[in-house]
DNA sequence: GTCTATACCGAGATAGAC
DNA sequence: GTCTATCTCGGTATAGAC
């Protein structure tokens, strides 16, 4: 079964568990090489296809980027679950899709490495990355501290502030497993980070 | 005027002003593109010279990588300054030493980006790096926080999670700072990461 | 729809004139 | 020492057989 994408140039996408595969093969060759040096051969190759059908199916390296990130962050937003009881228990919705989010990057790396690699330039994918899921993210995280705070509850942290220490200390430790292991000997731990990250918030 | 480096299969390495600024063009091209996708032929051309004459004095991009790494990193070592009145006043000497590597990072965001950047895939890299810099640093900044702790001030955490919180708020937030800009709004700024950690680490 | 073959480009490294 | 020219390799994308 296959559809057209909007303004994609009259390429079919496949759905299905085939192509989550290569999405997911895509993810790991774009988190750990970056766009630019990630090749579309490793990743069909990874996935049991051969390049040509990426093209076929994406039409372009750079729109396979974009559905994978899109894919990405889907299951992020799945795994958050809803707010919808934020404004009645505000700190415990806060501590709940806080662990979640901090679960999830230790499940998928991929993310916040993504992120990372495109962080430091500006550009075309960084303005679509932030203008599709980062702001929107962040602008949601934002919210939800104002009503801790306004509860009364939480430390004396802005918005930002509390945004970069989730990022810091809930996402980037595990995209940079490899090195914290070589730093410190021993990987980062979910329970952990949740815990200095519940003190630093005084949640 | 010329030097021969050891073990670099007797290439010559140029010293002073003109090898500086290849140095500099390499660590942009490295920080903003990843080893991989940076290309020898642009840091030639960005620093003014040819693409063969890499070659002819560093070796290899490989070698030209290491070589412009430890540049990078004894910058930082001329920053922070001596420690050797760590004894006597832990604390000033931590704060110290604090600002100027914010202060750093701010002005030199490259080294946290070669550094995320490698810390995600274990290879030959990492390890080299991670040896060679990142841990000797690492266990200087654990060693001035527990001389800190034990003279009875910061917050109670641990030197590894000091650590964390002086990557994750006093250097990668400049290292994305084109993210930062496109999310916020504003540009992250010195005074207020250390203020930041400051607050967070009870100093 | 999926394959092979290939066009086209840019990479790192090297040879050789000067 | 520094240049031009070039070798070899691997990248994305496309053409065309089946």
């Amino acid at each position: 079964m296959t559809q057209t994408v909007a303004g994609n140039k009259g390429t079919r996408r496949p759905s299905g568990a085939v192509a989550t595969e290569l999405l997911d093969a895509a993810l790991v060759e774009f988190s750990t090489h970056g766009f630019e040096a990630a090749s579309t051969r490793s990743i069909a190759q990874r996935a049991g296809w051969h390049q040509p059908q990426i093209n076929y199916h994406f039409g372009s390296k750079q729109e396979l980027w974009q559905v994978a990130v899109d894919h990405l962050f889907a299951e992020l937003t799945g795994q958050l679950g809803d707010l919808s009881g934020i404004d009645d228990a505000p700190v415990e919705v806060f501590r709940r899709s806080l662990g979640h989010f901090v679960a999830f990057s230790a499940r998928r790396p991929e993310l916040h490495r993504i992120m990372s690699i495109e962080a430091t330039v500006d550009g075309p994918r960084l303005g679509w990355i932030v203008d599709r899921h980062a702001r929107p993210l962040a602008e949601q995280v934002g919210r939800a501290w104002t009503l801790v705070r306004a509860a009364g509850a939480g430390a004396q942290l802005s918005p930002t502030e509390v945004w970069q220490l989730v990022i810091g200390l809930g996402a980037r430790p595990f995209a940079s497993s490899p090195e914290v292991v070589r730093v410190t000997g021993t990987a980062p731990e979910v329970a952990a980070q949740l815990d200095l990250l519940h003190r630093l918030l005084g949640l």
